[in-house]
DNA sequence: TTCGCAGTACGACTTGCATCGTACTGCGGC
DNA sequence: GCCGCAGTACGATGCAAGTCGTACTGCGAA
């Protein structure tokens, strides 16, 4: 994984941390649906979140705060959520902080290739 | 599966008839922008309209009206300029008729993957 | 030249979404 | 206990998009 930057071509994704919390709600692999998760990235911000995820991703999840987006708060989690109901990242809350990445495993699974555009994307 | 007649794999499109009209105003390849294509493929309506251009268009361009899509023309003249406007299809004016297909050659140059993943879709 | 047809143009209506301020919640540190 | 911080919830607003009826255009056939 390591010997290559772009993780996100791997069908395997780094293991779930012992004790992590459990995801928010969100779809299951079998109940993505291509024109929601195209909605959800039709938005340019949106996008850059998450082609930022993938691409940093190796090393932990990230908050919201991370992206240093600047956006007011309320707006972000209006993103955030839009992208975790799409289906697009996994949200776990971490105490104070809620973290994201993006599900590779179910991403490749059902659209093999989207992840490579969104890598690929130029803002 | 490389078997199947699957022409949206092939890089090359079937050639412009002589004498065809030049296509209305479309972006240029360069021009194309994934955020926008993929906001146009969000609509369920306008999905379909291209996975069936997509596996039916071998053979000749169509009509908004081949579709036989339930829904009044305005509407559709509304979803068709959407799809030329985003770069996905070109539309050509054969005296009364407005003809449409994917422009298969541009799509995978700037976006490779992306029409795959269309022609997988499912209602 | 008159009619029918494919499709557009325009406008009105409605819905959904992005944006943002403000109040609130829940956890951790002091 | 008390405070500060990350992020949510809620509501208001403005704008873009989907929907559709109706009038219109432009071509071809009778």
């Amino acid at each position: 994984m390591s010997s290559t930057p772009r993780a996100w071509t791997e069908p395997a994704q780094r293991p779930v941390p012992a004790g992590a919390p459990e995801p928010l709600p969100e779809p299951a692999r079998d109940e993505l649906r291509l024109e929601v998760v195209m909605g959800a990235l039709s938005d340019p911000l949106r996008m850059h979140i998450v082609r930022t995820l993938l691409l940093e991703s190796e090393e932990f999840d990230h908050t919201c705060g991370w992206f240093g987006l600047d956006r007011p708060k309320s707006s972000l989690t209006h993103h955030f959520r839009t992208l975790r109901e799409a289906g697009l990242i996994r949200q776990r809350q971490y105490g104070l902080e809620r973290r994201s990445h993006v599900r590779v495993d179910d991403l490749q699974a059902r659209f093999p290739g989207l992840l490579a555009l969104v890598a690929d994307w130029q803002q």
